[in-house]
DNA sequence: GGGGAGAGATGCCGC
DNA sequence: GCGGCATTTCTCCCC
Protein backbone atom coordinates (compact mmCIF):
# COMPACT_ATOMS: atom_id res chain seq x y z
CA UNK A 1 0.00 0.00 0.00
CA UNK A 2 1.85 3.06 -1.08
CA UNK A 3 -0.04 5.04 0.78
CA UNK A 4 1.61 4.21 3.89
CA UNK A 5 4.29 5.81 1.84
CA UNK A 6 2.58 8.86 2.33
CA UNK A 7 1.42 8.03 5.70
CA UNK A 8 5.17 8.90 6.83
CA UNK A 9 5.79 11.78 4.88
CA UNK A 10 2.72 13.24 6.49
CA UNK A 11 3.63 11.97 10.33
CA UNK A 12 7.42 13.78 10.02
CA UNK A 13 5.34 16.78 8.47
CA UNK A 14 3.17 17.13 11.30
CA UNK A 15 -0.27 17.16 9.28
CA UNK A 16 -3.83 16.02 10.52
CA UNK A 17 -4.57 12.60 9.42
CA UNK A 18 -7.62 10.77 8.71
CA UNK A 19 -8.35 7.45 7.42
CA UNK A 20 -10.97 5.04 6.94
CA UNK A 21 -9.00 1.33 7.16
CA UNK A 22 -9.89 -2.34 8.36
CA UNK A 23 -7.56 -3.04 11.31
CA UNK A 24 -6.75 -4.39 14.62
CA UNK A 25 -5.44 -2.82 17.63
CA UNK A 26 -3.60 -3.69 20.70
CA UNK A 27 -2.53 -1.99 23.47
CA UNK A 28 -0.71 -2.07 26.44
CA UNK A 29 0.58 0.26 29.29
CA UNK A 30 -1.37 0.89 32.15
CA UNK A 31 -3.71 -1.69 30.71
CA UNK A 32 -3.60 -4.42 28.33
CA UNK A 33 -6.37 -4.39 25.33
CA UNK A 34 -6.84 -6.16 22.06
CA UNK A 35 -9.29 -5.63 19.54
CA UNK A 36 -9.86 -7.60 16.76
CA UNK A 37 -10.21 -6.78 12.90
CA UNK A 38 -13.28 -4.26 11.83
CA UNK A 39 -13.90 -1.09 10.31
CA UNK A 40 -12.35 2.01 11.91
CA UNK A 41 -11.82 5.50 11.37
CA UNK A 42 -8.17 6.27 12.86
CA UNK A 43 -6.95 10.12 13.83
CA UNK A 44 -3.30 11.34 14.20
CA UNK A 45 -3.42 14.91 15.28
CA UNK A 46 -0.77 17.84 14.58
CA UNK A 47 0.40 17.37 17.98
CA UNK A 48 0.91 13.15 17.69
CA UNK A 49 -1.71 12.53 19.15
CA UNK A 50 -3.49 9.13 17.95
CA UNK A 51 -7.21 7.66 18.21
CA UNK A 52 -9.26 4.97 17.04
CA UNK A 53 -12.97 5.39 16.51
CA UNK A 54 -15.49 2.41 15.84
CA UNK A 55 -18.53 2.71 13.80
CA UNK A 56 -20.45 3.31 16.79
CA UNK A 57 -20.27 5.15 20.40
CA UNK A 58 -19.21 8.45 21.15
CA UNK A 59 -16.01 7.88 23.31
CA UNK A 60 -12.84 6.29 21.15
CA UNK A 61 -11.66 2.85 21.41
CA UNK A 62 -7.94 3.36 21.93
CA UNK A 63 -6.14 6.13 21.74
CA UNK A 64 -2.41 7.83 23.22
CA UNK A 65 -1.96 11.23 23.88
CA UNK A 66 1.53 13.20 22.46
CA UNK A 67 3.12 9.53 21.24
CA UNK A 68 5.39 8.94 18.97
CA UNK A 69 4.36 7.44 16.06
CA UNK A 70 6.17 5.01 13.57
CA UNK A 71 4.95 3.20 10.61
CA UNK A 72 6.58 -0.16 9.72
CA UNK A 73 4.73 -1.87 6.62
CA UNK A 74 1.26 -2.39 7.01
CA UNK A 75 1.86 -1.62 11.20
CA UNK A 76 1.10 1.79 12.98
CA UNK A 77 3.06 1.98 16.31
CA UNK A 78 2.63 4.61 18.62
CA UNK A 79 5.02 4.81 22.14
CA UNK A 80 4.71 6.82 24.41
CA UNK A 81 6.82 9.57 25.63
CA UNK A 82 7.83 8.03 29.13
CA UNK A 83 8.00 4.93 27.02
CA UNK A 84 6.09 2.49 29.02
CA UNK A 85 2.52 2.34 26.80
CA UNK A 86 2.52 0.56 23.05
CA UNK A 87 -0.25 0.93 21.11
CA UNK A 88 -0.05 -0.96 17.77
CA UNK A 89 -2.50 -0.81 14.61
CA UNK A 90 -2.21 -4.00 12.02
CA UNK A 91 -3.80 -2.20 8.71
CA UNK A 92 -5.11 -4.14 6.56
CA UNK A 93 -7.32 -2.53 4.29
CA UNK A 94 -7.29 1.97 3.61
CA UNK A 95 -10.56 2.60 2.26
CA UNK A 96 -9.50 6.32 2.92
CA UNK A 97 -7.42 8.42 3.46
CA UNK A 98 -6.67 12.43 3.59
CA UNK A 99 -4.02 14.73 5.50
CA UNK A 100 -4.67 18.41 5.61
CA UNK A 101 -2.77 21.47 7.47
CA UNK A 102 -5.49 22.42 10.10
CA UNK A 103 -5.30 25.90 12.07
CA UNK A 104 -7.32 26.13 15.13
CA UNK A 105 -6.67 29.41 17.66
CA UNK A 106 -10.05 29.33 19.26
CA UNK A 107 -10.49 27.19 22.80
CA UNK A 108 -13.70 26.35 23.57
CA UNK A 109 -15.58 28.64 26.33
CA UNK A 110 -17.65 26.51 28.79
CA UNK A 111 -20.75 28.14 31.71
CA UNK A 112 -22.87 26.38 33.91
CA UNK A 113 -20.16 24.62 35.83
CA UNK A 114 -19.73 23.67 39.32
CA UNK A 115 -18.23 27.17 39.25
CA UNK A 116 -20.36 29.08 38.36
CA UNK A 117 -22.74 27.77 40.30
CA UNK A 118 -20.76 28.81 42.90
CA UNK A 119 -20.30 32.02 42.34
CA UNK A 120 -24.24 32.22 41.83
CA UNK A 121 -24.63 30.49 45.53
CA UNK A 122 -22.12 33.30 46.77
CA UNK A 123 -24.03 36.08 45.02
CA UNK A 124 -27.40 34.92 46.19
CA UNK A 125 -26.92 33.66 50.13
CA UNK A 126 -30.47 33.45 50.92
CA UNK A 127 -30.38 30.35 48.92
CA UNK A 128 -28.73 28.64 51.83
CA UNK A 129 -30.57 30.10 54.32
CA UNK A 130 -32.25 33.73 55.88
CA UNK A 131 -29.17 34.06 57.79
CA UNK A 132 -26.55 32.74 56.04
CA UNK A 133 -23.62 35.04 55.26
CA UNK A 134 -20.73 33.65 52.37
CA UNK A 135 -17.22 34.26 54.03
CA UNK A 136 -14.89 32.95 51.20
CA UNK A 137 -15.50 30.92 48.18
CA UNK A 138 -13.16 28.07 46.95
CA UNK A 139 -11.28 27.79 50.18
CA UNK A 140 -8.19 26.20 49.19
CA UNK A 141 -6.80 25.96 53.10
CA UNK A 142 -5.72 23.23 54.98
CA UNK A 143 -8.81 22.06 56.01
CA UNK A 144 -9.33 21.18 52.15
CA UNK A 145 -11.17 22.57 49.46
CA UNK A 146 -13.93 24.22 51.15
CA UNK A 147 -16.73 25.64 48.27
CA UNK A 148 -18.60 27.88 50.42
CA UNK A 149 -17.35 28.74 53.74
CA UNK A 150 -19.98 30.82 55.67
CA UNK A 151 -21.26 32.05 59.19
CA UNK A 152 -25.02 31.24 60.30
CA UNK A 153 -26.01 32.14 63.77
CA UNK A 154 -22.75 32.59 64.78
CA UNK A 155 -21.81 28.69 63.66
CA UNK A 156 -20.18 28.12 60.83
CA UNK A 157 -21.26 26.83 57.66
CA UNK A 158 -19.57 24.74 54.88
CA UNK A 159 -21.32 24.52 52.21
CA UNK A 160 -20.44 21.54 49.08
CA UNK A 161 -21.81 22.41 45.52
CA UNK A 162 -22.44 19.82 43.11
CA UNK A 163 -23.93 20.87 39.57
CA UNK A 164 -25.45 17.23 39.05
CA UNK A 165 -27.19 14.55 41.46
CA UNK A 166 -25.35 14.21 44.72
CA UNK A 167 -24.06 10.50 45.73
CA UNK A 168 -22.14 8.95 48.75
CA UNK A 169 -19.08 10.51 48.15
CA UNK A 170 -20.11 13.82 47.78
CA UNK A 171 -21.77 13.20 51.24
CA UNK A 172 -18.60 12.21 52.45
CA UNK A 173 -16.27 14.86 50.92
CA UNK A 174 -18.68 17.35 53.07
CA UNK A 175 -18.14 15.08 55.78
CA UNK A 176 -14.44 15.21 55.73
CA UNK A 177 -14.25 18.72 55.40
CA UNK A 178 -16.30 19.63 58.19
CA UNK A 179 -14.40 17.12 60.56
CA UNK A 180 -11.33 18.83 58.91
CA UNK A 181 -12.49 21.82 59.88
CA UNK A 182 -14.17 21.13 63.67
CA UNK A 183 -10.35 19.69 64.23
CA UNK A 184 -8.21 22.15 63.23
CA UNK A 185 -10.49 25.57 63.91
CA UNK A 186 -11.34 23.77 67.48
CA UNK A 187 -14.81 24.47 67.28
CA UNK A 188 -17.98 22.48 67.93
CA UNK A 189 -20.41 22.89 65.97
CA UNK A 190 -19.78 23.53 62.20
CA UNK A 191 -22.64 23.35 60.35
CA UNK A 192 -22.90 21.28 56.89
CA UNK A 193 -24.86 21.58 53.65
CA UNK A 194 -25.07 20.31 50.19
CA UNK A 195 -26.32 21.77 48.18
CA UNK A 196 -27.48 20.46 44.61
CA UNK A 197 -30.31 19.41 41.99
CA UNK A 198 -30.93 16.23 43.30
CA UNK A 199 -29.37 13.60 46.00
CA UNK A 200 -29.95 9.97 45.42
CA UNK A 201 -31.80 8.06 48.34
CA UNK A 202 -29.07 6.12 50.49
CA UNK A 203 -26.94 9.29 50.38
CA UNK A 204 -29.87 11.81 51.49
CA UNK A 205 -29.72 9.28 54.65
CA UNK A 206 -26.80 8.92 54.93
CA UNK A 207 -26.50 13.04 54.94
CA UNK A 208 -29.37 12.81 57.32
CA UNK A 209 -27.79 10.31 59.84
CA UNK A 210 -24.62 13.15 60.28
CA UNK A 211 -26.70 15.73 60.97
CA UNK A 212 -26.37 17.76 57.63
CA UNK A 213 -28.92 19.71 55.34
CA UNK A 214 -30.04 19.26 52.18
CA UNK A 215 -30.99 22.31 50.07
CA UNK A 216 -32.34 21.48 46.46
CA UNK A 217 -30.89 23.88 44.01
CA UNK A 218 -30.68 23.72 40.11
CA UNK A 219 -28.45 26.06 38.60
CA UNK A 220 -30.61 28.77 36.68
CA UNK A 221 -30.26 28.37 32.72
CA UNK A 222 -29.04 25.08 32.49
CA UNK A 223 -31.11 21.92 31.13
CA UNK A 224 -31.34 19.60 33.32
CA UNK A 225 -33.29 16.63 33.90
CA UNK A 226 -35.87 17.59 37.48
CA UNK A 227 -34.94 15.48 40.54
CA UNK A 228 -38.20 14.10 41.94
CA UNK A 229 -39.00 15.54 44.99
CA UNK A 230 -37.55 14.05 47.86
CA UNK A 231 -39.38 11.94 50.18
CA UNK A 232 -40.11 13.51 53.82
CA UNK A 233 -37.12 11.77 56.46
CA UNK A 234 -40.22 9.81 58.25
CA UNK A 235 -40.63 8.11 54.95
CA UNK A 236 -37.11 7.03 55.39
CA UNK A 237 -37.84 6.02 59.27
CA UNK A 238 -40.64 3.95 59.13
CA UNK A 239 -40.58 2.86 55.33
CA UNK A 240 -38.29 -0.19 54.42
CA UNK B 1 -22.14 24.18 -0.97
CA UNK B 2 -23.65 20.96 -2.83
CA UNK B 3 -21.80 18.81 -0.51
CA UNK B 4 -24.00 19.72 2.21
CA UNK B 5 -27.16 17.93 0.20
CA UNK B 6 -24.90 15.13 -0.17
CA UNK B 7 -24.42 14.94 3.83
CA UNK B 8 -28.01 14.91 4.00
CA UNK B 9 -28.46 11.67 2.00
CA UNK B 10 -25.37 10.15 3.78
CA UNK B 11 -27.42 11.04 7.19
CA UNK B 12 -30.63 9.55 5.69
CA UNK B 13 -28.45 6.51 4.87
CA UNK B 14 -27.15 6.07 7.88
CA UNK B 15 -23.78 6.01 6.51
CA UNK B 16 -20.21 6.54 8.64
CA UNK B 17 -19.53 10.59 7.68
CA UNK B 18 -15.75 12.29 8.21
CA UNK B 19 -15.40 15.64 7.84
CA UNK B 20 -12.07 18.59 7.76
CA UNK B 21 -13.87 21.99 8.12
CA UNK B 22 -13.76 25.03 8.76
CA UNK B 23 -16.57 25.71 11.45
CA UNK B 24 -17.90 27.34 14.88
CA UNK B 25 -19.57 25.08 17.23
CA UNK B 26 -22.15 25.94 20.49
CA UNK B 27 -23.52 23.72 22.69
CA UNK B 28 -26.64 23.97 25.14
CA UNK B 29 -27.85 21.47 27.39
CA UNK B 30 -26.46 19.99 30.88
CA UNK B 31 -23.81 23.07 30.25
CA UNK B 32 -22.93 26.04 27.91
CA UNK B 33 -20.04 26.23 25.53
CA UNK B 34 -19.18 27.94 22.41
CA UNK B 35 -16.49 27.12 20.06
CA UNK B 36 -15.39 29.89 17.66
CA UNK B 37 -14.17 29.36 14.22
CA UNK B 38 -11.31 26.88 13.46
CA UNK B 39 -10.27 23.77 11.28
CA UNK B 40 -11.99 20.47 12.69
CA UNK B 41 -13.01 17.43 12.26
CA UNK B 42 -16.83 16.05 12.43
CA UNK B 43 -17.56 12.63 12.86
CA UNK B 44 -20.83 11.25 12.25
CA UNK B 45 -21.21 7.90 13.33
CA UNK B 46 -23.44 5.02 12.22
CA UNK B 47 -25.70 5.25 15.38
CA UNK B 48 -26.02 9.21 14.73
CA UNK B 49 -23.25 10.14 17.62
CA UNK B 50 -21.83 13.20 16.63
CA UNK B 51 -18.28 14.25 17.70
CA UNK B 52 -16.12 17.67 16.87
CA UNK B 53 -12.03 16.93 17.18
CA UNK B 54 -9.34 20.07 17.58
CA UNK B 55 -6.48 19.50 15.89
CA UNK B 56 -4.52 18.89 18.94
CA UNK B 57 -5.17 17.10 21.90
CA UNK B 58 -6.63 13.45 22.62
CA UNK B 59 -10.06 14.30 23.72
CA UNK B 60 -13.21 15.66 21.60
CA UNK B 61 -13.88 19.26 22.16
CA UNK B 62 -17.69 18.63 21.91
CA UNK B 63 -19.70 15.81 21.25
CA UNK B 64 -23.14 14.28 21.35
CA UNK B 65 -24.81 10.41 21.99
CA UNK B 66 -27.50 9.48 19.44
CA UNK B 67 -28.68 12.57 18.11
CA UNK B 68 -31.43 13.65 15.84
CA UNK B 69 -29.38 15.10 13.20
CA UNK B 70 -30.36 17.81 10.42
CA UNK B 71 -28.69 19.62 7.85
CA UNK B 72 -30.46 23.34 7.71
CA UNK B 73 -28.04 25.33 4.58
CA UNK B 74 -24.74 25.36 6.09
CA UNK B 75 -25.93 24.94 9.67
CA UNK B 76 -25.61 21.54 11.02
CA UNK B 77 -28.08 20.80 13.62
CA UNK B 78 -27.82 17.80 16.97
CA UNK B 79 -30.50 17.41 18.88
CA UNK B 80 -30.22 14.94 21.84
CA UNK B 81 -32.88 11.44 21.98
CA UNK B 82 -34.64 13.19 25.14
CA UNK B 83 -34.82 16.32 23.80
CA UNK B 84 -32.79 18.60 26.17
CA UNK B 85 -29.86 19.07 24.62
CA UNK B 86 -28.72 20.70 21.45
CA UNK B 87 -25.15 21.04 18.99
CA UNK B 88 -25.24 23.53 16.44
CA UNK B 89 -22.20 23.26 14.18
CA UNK B 90 -22.27 26.27 11.78
CA UNK B 91 -20.03 25.57 8.54
CA UNK B 92 -18.16 27.92 6.85
CA UNK B 93 -16.02 25.68 4.87
CA UNK B 94 -15.49 22.53 3.78
CA UNK B 95 -11.75 20.58 2.97
CA UNK B 96 -12.50 17.38 3.01
CA UNK B 97 -15.57 15.06 3.17
CA UNK B 98 -15.79 11.00 2.63
CA UNK B 99 -18.85 8.60 4.00
CA UNK B 100 -18.53 5.29 3.98
CA UNK B 101 -20.70 2.13 4.95
CA UNK B 102 -18.39 1.01 7.98
CA UNK B 103 -18.79 -2.66 8.96
CA UNK B 104 -16.89 -3.84 12.79
CA UNK B 105 -18.44 -6.54 14.70
CA UNK B 106 -15.49 -6.54 17.11
CA UNK B 107 -15.73 -5.47 20.59
CA UNK B 108 -12.34 -4.63 22.74
CA UNK B 109 -11.37 -6.94 25.45
CA UNK B 110 -9.57 -5.27 28.41
CA UNK B 111 -7.05 -6.68 31.15
CA UNK B 112 -5.24 -5.51 33.87
CA UNK B 113 -8.04 -4.03 35.54
CA UNK B 114 -9.07 -3.86 38.66
CA UNK B 115 -11.24 -6.98 38.59
CA UNK B 116 -8.28 -8.79 37.40
CA UNK B 117 -6.39 -7.70 40.37
CA UNK B 118 -9.36 -8.68 43.02
CA UNK B 119 -8.94 -12.36 41.17
CA UNK B 120 -4.68 -12.50 41.47
CA UNK B 121 -5.03 -10.82 45.38
CA UNK B 122 -7.66 -13.67 46.29
CA UNK B 123 -5.57 -16.37 44.50
CA UNK B 124 -2.84 -14.89 46.35
CA UNK B 125 -4.15 -14.02 50.10
CA UNK B 126 -0.56 -14.03 51.51
CA UNK B 127 -0.15 -10.71 49.93
CA UNK B 128 -2.38 -8.89 52.74
CA UNK B 129 -0.71 -11.01 55.37
CA UNK B 130 0.31 -14.15 56.86
CA UNK B 131 -3.24 -15.24 58.73
CA UNK B 132 -4.87 -13.60 55.67
CA UNK B 133 -8.35 -15.79 54.91
CA UNK B 134 -10.09 -14.71 51.68
CA UNK B 135 -14.18 -15.09 52.47
CA UNK B 136 -15.89 -13.37 49.55
CA UNK B 137 -15.05 -10.91 46.43
CA UNK B 138 -17.34 -8.24 45.10
CA UNK B 139 -19.49 -8.91 48.32
CA UNK B 140 -22.54 -6.43 46.70
CA UNK B 141 -24.01 -7.46 50.03
CA UNK B 142 -26.37 -4.60 52.29
CA UNK B 143 -22.91 -3.69 53.55
CA UNK B 144 -21.99 -2.39 50.73
CA UNK B 145 -19.57 -2.67 47.70
CA UNK B 146 -16.74 -4.49 49.64
CA UNK B 147 -14.03 -5.83 47.29
CA UNK B 148 -12.68 -8.62 49.37
CA UNK B 149 -14.12 -9.43 52.48
CA UNK B 150 -12.05 -12.33 54.67
CA UNK B 151 -10.35 -12.85 58.12
CA UNK B 152 -7.36 -12.38 60.29
CA UNK B 153 -6.89 -13.68 63.53
CA UNK B 154 -10.46 -14.12 64.46
CA UNK B 155 -11.20 -10.89 62.96
CA UNK B 156 -12.70 -9.33 60.12
CA UNK B 157 -10.67 -8.04 56.94
CA UNK B 158 -12.30 -5.36 54.55
CA UNK B 159 -9.85 -5.16 51.59
CA UNK B 160 -10.13 -2.13 48.92
CA UNK B 161 -7.84 -2.40 45.85
CA UNK B 162 -7.13 0.05 43.65
CA UNK B 163 -4.97 -0.50 40.37
CA UNK B 164 -3.68 3.00 40.37
CA UNK B 165 -2.97 5.32 43.42
CA UNK B 166 -4.92 5.95 46.20
CA UNK B 167 -6.06 9.59 47.34
CA UNK B 168 -8.52 10.51 49.84
CA UNK B 169 -11.90 9.48 48.37
CA UNK B 170 -10.35 5.84 48.25
CA UNK B 171 -9.71 5.90 51.93
CA UNK B 172 -12.92 7.41 52.63
CA UNK B 173 -14.40 4.56 50.92
CA UNK B 174 -12.60 2.09 52.93
CA UNK B 175 -13.62 3.27 55.54
CA UNK B 176 -17.45 3.99 55.09
CA UNK B 177 -17.46 -0.04 54.28
CA UNK B 178 -15.66 -0.12 57.60
CA UNK B 179 -18.23 1.54 59.48
CA UNK B 180 -21.40 0.19 58.27
CA UNK B 181 -19.97 -3.75 58.48
CA UNK B 182 -19.50 -2.52 61.95
CA UNK B 183 -22.53 -1.20 62.35
CA UNK B 184 -24.60 -3.89 60.73
CA UNK B 185 -22.88 -6.97 61.55
CA UNK B 186 -22.63 -5.71 65.41
CA UNK B 187 -18.91 -5.93 65.68
CA UNK B 188 -16.12 -4.22 67.42
CA UNK B 189 -13.07 -5.20 65.83
CA UNK B 190 -12.84 -4.65 61.87
CA UNK B 191 -9.52 -4.21 60.00
CA UNK B 192 -9.39 -1.92 56.75
CA UNK B 193 -6.55 -2.93 54.33
CA UNK B 194 -5.97 -0.16 51.28
CA UNK B 195 -4.29 -1.78 48.38
CA UNK B 196 -2.97 -0.21 45.56
CA UNK B 197 1.03 0.27 44.16
CA UNK B 198 1.04 3.60 45.35
CA UNK B 199 -0.89 6.19 47.90
CA UNK B 200 -0.38 9.97 47.97
CA UNK B 201 0.90 11.51 51.24
CA UNK B 202 -2.29 13.34 52.99
CA UNK B 203 -4.34 9.95 52.13
CA UNK B 204 -1.92 7.86 53.64
CA UNK B 205 -1.64 10.16 56.81
CA UNK B 206 -6.10 10.05 56.61
CA UNK B 207 -5.41 6.37 56.77
CA UNK B 208 -2.68 6.28 59.25
CA UNK B 209 -5.09 8.38 61.35
CA UNK B 210 -8.26 6.50 60.90
CA UNK B 211 -5.87 3.14 61.82
CA UNK B 212 -6.10 1.54 58.59
CA UNK B 213 -3.27 -0.55 56.79
CA UNK B 214 -1.39 -0.21 53.64
CA UNK B 215 -0.55 -2.29 51.61
CA UNK B 216 1.78 -1.70 48.31
CA UNK B 217 1.12 -4.14 45.60
CA UNK B 218 1.53 -3.99 41.76
CA UNK B 219 -0.68 -6.10 39.86
CA UNK B 220 2.00 -8.33 37.73
CA UNK B 221 2.03 -7.40 34.27
CA UNK B 222 0.97 -4.50 34.17
CA UNK B 223 3.12 -1.58 33.15
CA UNK B 224 3.07 1.16 35.15
CA UNK B 225 5.08 4.17 36.47
CA UNK B 226 6.58 2.41 39.90
CA UNK B 227 5.64 4.49 43.16
CA UNK B 228 7.98 6.68 45.67
CA UNK B 229 8.86 4.24 48.73
CA UNK B 230 6.61 5.24 51.15
CA UNK B 231 8.00 7.44 54.05
CA UNK B 232 7.69 5.92 57.41
CA UNK B 233 5.11 6.76 59.43
CA UNK B 234 7.39 8.51 62.39
CA UNK B 235 8.20 10.55 59.42
CA UNK B 236 4.93 12.44 59.24
CA UNK B 237 4.46 12.61 63.11
CA UNK B 238 7.51 14.45 63.42
CA UNK B 239 7.54 16.25 60.38
CA UNK B 240 5.65 19.63 59.46
C1' DG C 1 -34.22 2.98 35.74
C1' DG C 2 -31.50 4.22 39.81
C1' DG C 3 -27.27 3.89 42.31
C1' DG C 4 -22.54 2.77 43.10
C1' DA C 5 -18.04 2.48 41.31
C1' DG C 6 -14.23 1.86 37.80
C1' DA C 7 -11.77 4.14 33.78
C1' DG C 8 -5.56 2.92 29.94
C1' DA C 9 -10.40 7.78 32.90
C1' DT C 10 -8.92 13.18 31.11
C1' DG C 11 -8.15 17.86 32.18
C1' DC C 12 -7.69 21.89 35.18
C1' DC C 13 -5.84 24.36 38.77
C1' DG C 14 -3.18 25.33 42.91
C1' DC C 15 0.88 24.54 45.65
C1' DG D 1 5.36 17.23 39.56
C1' DC D 2 1.90 16.03 43.02
C1' DG D 3 -2.69 16.26 44.70
C1' DG D 4 -7.35 17.16 44.86
C1' DC D 5 -11.40 17.60 42.15
C1' DA D 6 -14.77 18.46 38.29
C1' DT D 7 -16.31 16.27 33.93
C1' DT D 8 -21.91 17.92 28.88
C1' DT D 9 -17.57 12.73 32.45
C1' DC D 10 -18.76 7.55 30.11
C1' DT D 11 -19.47 2.85 31.02
C1' DC D 12 -20.61 -1.36 33.30
C1' DC D 13 -23.09 -4.00 36.56
C1' DC D 14 -26.29 -5.05 39.98
C1' DC D 15 -30.59 -4.44 42.25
Amino acid sequence: MEILEKLGRDLRDKKFIVMLARCSVSYEGRARSFLGTGDRLIIIKNDSSIIVHQPVGAMHVNYMKNAYISVNGSTIIARSSDGRERLIIEIEDIYDYSSRRMIDNESITLSGDEREMQEYIYEHPDIISRDFKPLSREAITRYGYIDILGVEQGSYVIVECKRIKAGMPEVEQLHRYVERFKKEKGVERVIGVMIAPSISDPAYRYLMDKGYRFVRFSPPGILRKQGKRHKDLNQFLNGN
